[in-house]
Parts: C-alpha cells; structure tokens; sequence
DNA sequence: AAACATAACTAACAAACGTTAGTTTAAATA
DNA sequence: TATTTAAACTAACGTTTGTTAGTTATGTTT
C-alpha cells in the first residue's frame, strides 16, 4: 500500500488514524494534521469523509471477493481451500492491516455503500460455509457444527489486524502455515 | 443484567447503542431518546458521557480478573483451565454481549480509566500465556508458537459477543462445551 | 400540611464538527 | 513569457456536540 497520489495518502492515513480511534472519533482536522495541511485542503482530492471510509471498505471487500471466488473455481480438496483462505486473509491483511480495522469496526457508517458492503459479506460467508459443509459432507472434516467452525476460524482470521504490525517474531512467510495448523488441526479429521 | 436503579438503565441502553455505533458516534441525545426522555435529564444520574463507558469497561475487565483468579488458584491441569477460560469468556459474553462489544472496540476511548483496564488486560494475557506455556512443559499441548495459540484462542473468545445474540440455534448450555472442542482440539497433544 | 426526594423539563452555552467559497503559491506546460 | 494545473491557504457557514443552570411535576416522608 504505497501512496501512488495525494488521494491516496489521505486514504492511507486517515486509514492509520481509523485504526486508532475509530471512523468518528477521527476528524478532518485530524487527518489533515497528520499530512501538515489544514483540513480544507483534503477537499482538494476527495469529496467527504465518507468517501474516504467506503474507498478503505469496499477496496478490502472486493479483495476478499475476488480472492474467494478463485477459491471456489479451483478443483482443491476442502482442507486446501480452507488453507488457501487463511493464506488468503493473511495476505491481505499484511498488506493493509489498517484499512482491516475500518472494514471490521466501521463498516457500519458506510452510507450509500452500506448495501454493497453486506451483499458482499454475505456472499462471503456463504461460500466460506459452503466449504466447511462439503469438507464434513466428504469425511475431511469432523462433523462439528458447521457455523461453529465458522465462527471460530472468521474470528480468528478478522482478528489479525490486530496482531500482524505488532509481531515481527511471528514472521509473516510462516505465519500462514503456522496459522493453518493451530487453526484447522483441531477440525481436520 | 436486570437495571436496578436508573442509573442502571442508562448504561444498559448505553451499551446498547455502543454496540451498534460505537462509542463515539452515540450521542447524549441518542441515549435519552432511546429512553424516552431528554438528553440533560441523564445528568440527574451519571456525571458525564466518558462515566458511561468506564461503568460498561471496568465492570467487565474486572469481572474477567476475577474469574481468571479463580483459574489461576486452582490446581487443575491446563487443558481444564483452558476450559474454564472458555466457560468464563462464554458466561460473561452471555450476560452482556452489549458490552463486551464496547470492551473491544471502545476501550481507546477511556480517558482517566484507561491506564487501569490496560493494566488489567496485560495482566489477563500474561495469565492466559502461562496457563499454554505450562500446558506445553507438561506434554498436554502441542509445542506449537505460545503467542500464536493464544491469539488464536482469544480472538476467537473476543468476538464472541457478535454471535451469541444472533444465534439461539447455538443453545449457550452447549456452546461452550461445543467451542472448546472446535478451539482445542487442534492443540491439545 | 409542610418538607423532601426523585426525575423529568426548557433553555442555553462554548466548543468542535464537516464542509464550502474564494484566494494564493509554486511548479509544469505551452 | 504566458498559461495552466496542482495543492495549499484563510475565513466562514450552519449544525451538532457534551454539558450546565435553573425550573417544574409527582409522589413520599415527616
């Protein structure tokens, strides 16, 4: 996530402060201080406040998308595609793991966006149950209940936001693989 | 959590909002509208917006003190502790999944209160850590990254206040049986 | 009946909010 | 050199924010 243009680096910074406190404790006097400008300036490259959060939003949302739907279109085995979604949320979330706090704890003031957001999601988590069910339906996975699994494993993998920048020991070249271990070795038949 | 005095009240509908919007995004105005009345009529009962979430914050953290005490001052073994990490986490999220949403998502947002709950956080992970370290020493958990299994666990028992609400098909008597075997099996030897 | 307590109210405050309008500066292009 | 463009600026706007002060209504206790 280099900044390619001004609007950009709002975006990535205001990202960083979103992180911190949060979509509305963060103003445009905030943001426009971070960057040495004063807040009128940001108008200069964006239109709102809003647009900023539904750029961070719905830029990781279709990543994750796109990411699932190449997961599905393979010919994997369920426990192959369960590993290749952790490597999946590790991956973004190295990449942006401020933008990860936005699409986990503000994605309720997206406005016009909000809709596209949940269809998304939604779409998201069932192709992610899809998954689990066919893994237990062809004895790769133990049958525990399938939401549970899901509940247990997305928590995990939404939480890594929170604990990627401050792990440089968890190395991220195995971090994925040592996820998937501790992550899927309590289900994996 | 029954509301004993209207105090009670306020900070029950508080956490209500807080978990919708977050912290920041509710007013004094939403609250007492939630309620019925008008927003300086609250001042009649609490002392300020920032009182509101320290009551939620602090009654909680101290609720998982204490409970980890217990933990610690037993002599099980650590698979049981672990157990009884996951019934604590599941019967306090029972009693007040509102506020355990602004438990994690709000606590930035303590000001005077802030130093003491990270004080009790730090505390409850270093507690949490040493219940898995020993657990390895012991033979009882595979030697997998501590810190990775604890992240793992406890992103899992963190988010639990956005699914218990929702889900009735998950009847709490076996939930929390239920996730410790989805949780632990992957670990335990 | 008088005094008190509880819990609401109206009205207003200063500060902070997102945003707009119009202007200036400096670098790139013609 | 003249023109254009990018990106900053100052000043202000109407609104919303948390909060305070003082008042009123309704029961409860003396």
């Amino acid at each position: 996530m280099k900044p390619e243009t001004r609007k950009d680096e709002i975006i990535i910074t205001a990202a960083r402060l979103f992180k911190e406190k949060g979509y509305s404790a963060v103003t445009m006097r905030d943001i426009a201080k971070a960057m040495g400008i004063k807040a009128a300036s940001l108008y200069n490259h964006i239109n709102s406040k809003q647009e900023i959060l539904s750029n961070i939003i719905i830029t990781l949302a279709e990543e994750f998308t796109k990411g699932m739907k190449i997961i599905m279109n393979s010919n994997n085995n369920s426990i192959d595609d369960l590993k290749n979604i952790v490597d999946l949320h590790v991956k973004i979330t190295t990449n942006n793991a401020f933008g990860m706090a936005s699409l986990n704890n503000d994605w309720m003031h997206l406005e016009d966006k909000l809709e596209y957001y949940l269809e998304l999601r939604k779409n998201y988590e069932n192709n992610f149950r899809q998954i689990i069910e066919l893994g237990i339906k062809n004895n790769e996975l133990v049958s525990a209940d399938t939401n549970l699994i899901l509940f247990s494993v997305l928590s995990t993998l939404r939480s890594l936001y929170i604990w990627i920048p401050n792990k440089e020991d968890l190395q991220n070249t195995n971090l994925a693989s040592n996820l998937s271990k501790v992550l899927l070795n309590g289900i994996i038949k």
